[in-house]
DNA sequence: CGCGACGTTGATTTGCCTCAACGATTGTGG
DNA sequence: CCACAATCGTTGAGGCAAATCAACGTCGCG
């Protein structure tokens, strides 16, 4: 469908995990709204607080954190059908601790806090819904726990080839670097061994 | 009460996110199983499945990964009124890549994924307790992500300190250390120069 | 065209690890 | 209850992992 908003992307990615009604989905959608960012805009600047869950129908954005000496540090990525917030700023209402910029040109649909509460009370199996989303988030951040404090920068980079082989050409590496904890000149000789091989 | 088993302990704190009527308590509680833990005894090894979310009513437990080399790594650790299991293998009923070994003589309680499932369909409201269990886990585990790459070992022990006081006497060195990716040895010459200033 | 952002490469420094030896404590068997 | 082994934390020496600083080529963009 042309005119498709990334609605339909979004219901199917939730049936995935629990099912509803058509009234539901109705309702479900009356509370969403689609936002387009341009390439480097910012959906979330550290300070403010964060307003929206955005769900990414198109696109790539990342989370990242800025330290008293300016550098930035990447917590997070996400691409299609993935979320992206600062949850600690969304679910307690305090100021957000990072910045959430576009990599890319993206569309996302997002839904505010007073939406979601309204959307657990009135069609709870979204309750289930997210407690998946979560728990499985819960899984792969301790998988990332485990490499950070296991690994060397080098193991930690082959290993994020080895799991998401496409997105390694999709962003700029420095941006890689600071997701794995090392720095982009690191990161650069890093590769340099591995093609030599 | 003195014959109290940790139940009451384990509602009130799970009473502290949901509303629960008697009758579901009863269920709930009928659901559930009481384990005692000597010091130095496995609550799981890696290679079984992960059959229980466990409660800890009293005591220390932590988890932790074995690499090839035979290197431990700290991945949580476990104090009263706190939950443990290795979430991969309990949900996804694969082996599991961890072991969790009691620190302290402990008490925990503990529920299968079968009586999970059961309660799910049977008092929603948990789907709530856990999904705010499980967002609170993200917060905390991206906080942790964050210190991970972006602070120097010393840096991560002293924001441990300050976090958790009182833990950093409850558990031995080396475990701490293997929780903050360092070895024991640079731990040691780190509070060797705290010491000093 | 010229500027700025990015990745690369080399030289140097620092963070952290490995190996090894040593007290102090814990625990275990005789 | 003592003797012995094992475990733990500490300390020192040396080595590797990764950061910093700096210079350079390339590319996309105004």
């Amino acid at each position: 469908m042309n005119e498709d908003n990334g609605y339909n992307q979004l219901i199917s990615h939730v049936q995935r995990h629990i099912t509803l009604t058509s009234a539901e989905i109705d309702y479900f959608t009356s509370l969403l709204r689609t936002r387009k960012i341009l390439r480097r805009q910012f959906l979330l600047q550290a300070g403010d607080v964060c307003k929206y869950e955005s769900y990414v129908v198109k696109g790539c954005l990342r989370a990242f954190y800025i330290d008293r000496s300016g550098q930035e540090h990447t917590l997070h990525f996400a691409v299609e059908d993935w979320w992206i917030s600062d949850f600690a700023s969304f679910f307690r209402g305090t100021p957000a601790t990072r910045d959430i910029e576009a990599l890319e040109t993206s569309e996302v649909i997002q839904i505010d806090k007073a939406s979601l509460d309204a959307l657990y009370k009135e069609v709870p199996a979204f309750e289930r819904f997210f407690r998946i989303l979560h728990q499985n988030a819960c899984v792969a951040q301790d998988e990332r726990i485990l490499s950070n404090i296991s690994m060397t920068g080098a193991e930690r980079y082959e290993a994020l080839l080895k799991k998401y082989p496409q997105f390694a050409q999709r962003v700029p590496q420095k941006h890689i670097a600071s997701f794995l904890g090392i720095t982009p000149v690191f990161l650069s000789q890093i590769r340099n061994k591995l093609s030599q091989q």
